[in-house]
DNA sequence: ACAAATCGTGATATCGATATCACGATCTAT
DNA sequence: ATAGATCGTGATATCGATATCACGATTTGT
């Protein structure tokens, strides 16, 4: 077994030693910036090299009182909508020389401030954050003094004048209802999550101008809230709705992973979709669709949330953003499978 | 709009100032650590919340030689199955007090190089590494002088004597190839990738063994390395095993995501899964599986390989683990769903 | 009641890298 | 040829927190 010279790992120091030079040129030298004899530059790296001399970027951090990492957090990254943004915000992230750190809130409020507090602590130069929700206004709001510059991704919250990137919620779900509509379905429920969250408010409100403009009349009664956009938010809420006297024909669920707990609620109670039920919904599920094209969705381009969002904050971070907020909205397509049953014709089930 | 009376942090010194002690006692009162009086605790505490003090934790790890974050490492967190590890791992970190940060290598060597790096420079506690392949191996040996304690997870590297989170691969491949031979399937392909992957080499091996031990003959022409185990590798090395004379009746893919796209060469091909050709692999695709029971796979439980990890990492990290490298091999279970032809009884398709 | 132990707090040095200033050596311009 | 600019390098202070030692004040034991 081979053994280290010295337990501890190489200094700036012990390189500077080995070169026979300074510290502060070592310095100059792992960081190509200032003018260092080729000569001197050379005897340099080799020192590094056999050294395995790797700069501490905690005392770099320090001294230079800023960092090259982002910090991420959303809600959940086993979510393939977050899975997305994340990649895709990596990508950016890394190209441009900034490190990441993922924080996994679990919807979890406290564990958002928790996190925000952590990401602060870490000296994080900038932020991408899906909120919780409106209930992170005050988490956000304590960012502000430490002066973190963040970028809110899918979920705006009033009163935070960040930059945002968010898909057409409102439009998105007027157009899925407005299919539905198309298919002749006239009780339509719509299962959402708590109105906390900027989305599921929009697509509520989507859901209601869709219904407005075709005149048919809005139904308390069909709208559930579920627990969480889960697939057992969407499967608790779905229950109750079937439990109700008058069912619905079709159900447009606020998320994808909703929709999957609805599809099995309504499964479970000896229905089909979508001759029995319908079902429409918000986000697609990529390898789902790939083994069997079923789902019919409002498919929003996930990957490019992460990536405009990620240009955004290191924009900002480089001061090359200007002082006002920037807020993209990025269109969503329908794109129509089977569960909604539109390729029984415009045949209506529910009559 | 407010401003802060200061633009910068606020740091140890101005908490002590506004307290009226000394950074010292503040350092006592922030660690929860030592003999302090109650009255000058609630002071500080006081200053601290009226300042917003967050402790700057690249100063701390920088005295304090050491951080409580663990870096995570694995090809691709959008794969349901990483997603999975990272959740299991991230949960049981920051229960133990430990940040986290995740890095994606998209199976590239030199992008996990640069990553390992990433990690010593931020004097990571600890890493969790589900490395790209053997070819991994000259990266984690350049951790060692560092000492930094890692864990590997699902994929083993020979020479690499480290802590090691693994699923039964052999056994796993024998069962679902077993189960194949039991519908009658004779002419049975299956679609790897680099051997340079254990994983990849254990899977083959088990489906050698099976072969072997129900008498039946192993043909190379059957086994076909895809580029790697995703969508594309599945895709086109399916393509190439249909377009042989001797097409096989039962495909055995290395992971889910080559099953995907295994599938879908199969129906371009105007063939029927699984009627013309049976799928089975490892790894399941839950959400699919919800809205769909079609895939029959060899399930591992991937959260609990994030779990079980990150707790060996942190008992080595805390010194409480043995010099020896601990194995861990954990079963997978068979799941029996439509794609491998089961359910049309005992019939064979293939004559 | 008095020595000894304990308590609460602070002064100082340090972690590793870099910003800043300084300084001798070399180069440039006229 | 000589003043002035430029180059290559180093010394020193500093970032924010903490380990360590020190020290006066209080408590404890007998």
């Amino acid at each position: 077994m081979m053994r280290d010279v010295d337990g501890a790992a190489p200094t700036i120091r012990d390189v500077a030693r080995a070169a026979g030079v300074s510290p502060m040129t070592v310095s100059r030298v792992i960081n190509e910036s200032a003018r260092v004899r080729p000569e001197t530059r050379k005897q340099v790296e080799a020192a590094i090299t056999s050294l395995g001399y790797v700069p501490n970027n905690l005392a770099r951090g320090l001294t230079r009182q800023k960092t090259s990492t982002l910090g991420l957090i959303v809600p959940d990254f086993t979510d393939p909508f977050f899975s997305l943004i994340l990649r895709g915000a990596e990508d950016v992230a890394r190209r441009a020389g900034f490190g990441v750190i993922l924080c996994n809130t679990a919807s979890d409020v406290e564990r958002e401030d928790a996190y925000l507090e952590d990401m602060v602590a870490h000296r994080a130069a900038g932020l991408l954050i899906a909120p919780v929700g409106d209930r992170s206004r005050a988490n956000l709001r304590r960012l502000v003094p430490h002066r973190v510059p963040f970028v809110l991704i899918d979920r705006a919250i009033p009163g935070i004048e960040s930059d945002l990137v968010q898909g057409d919620s409102i439009d998105g779900a007027r157009q899925l209802v407005a299919h539905l509509i198309g298919l002749r379905h006239r009780r339509i429920a719509h299962v959402t999550e708590s109105q906390d969250v900027s989305t599921a408010r929009d697509r509520l409100r989507g859901y209601r101008e869709a219904l407005e403009a075709a005149g048919l009349p809005f139904d308390p009664e069909l709208v559930v809230e579920g627990k969480s956009a889960t697939m057992q938010g969407g499967y608790d809420a779905t229950q109750a709705l079937l439990a109700r006297e008058a069912a619905p024909t079709a159900i447009f669920t606020v998320n994808n992973l909703a929709a999957v707990g609805s599809i099995r609620a309504i499964r479970e109670r000896g229905l089909t979709v979508p001759d029995d039920v319908a079902v429409v919904c918000f986000d697609d599920i990529e390898l789902a669709a790939l083994l069997h094209p079923f789902l019919t969705v409002m498919a929003q381009p996930a990957e490019t949330f992460g990536t405009i969002a990620a240009q955004l904050l290191i924009d900002r971070i480089a001061g090359r953003a200007t002082e006002r907020r920037r807020r993209v909205v990025l269109p969503a397509d329908l794109i129509v499978r089977v569960s909604c049953g539109a390729e029984r014709g415009i045949q209506p089930n529910g009559g």
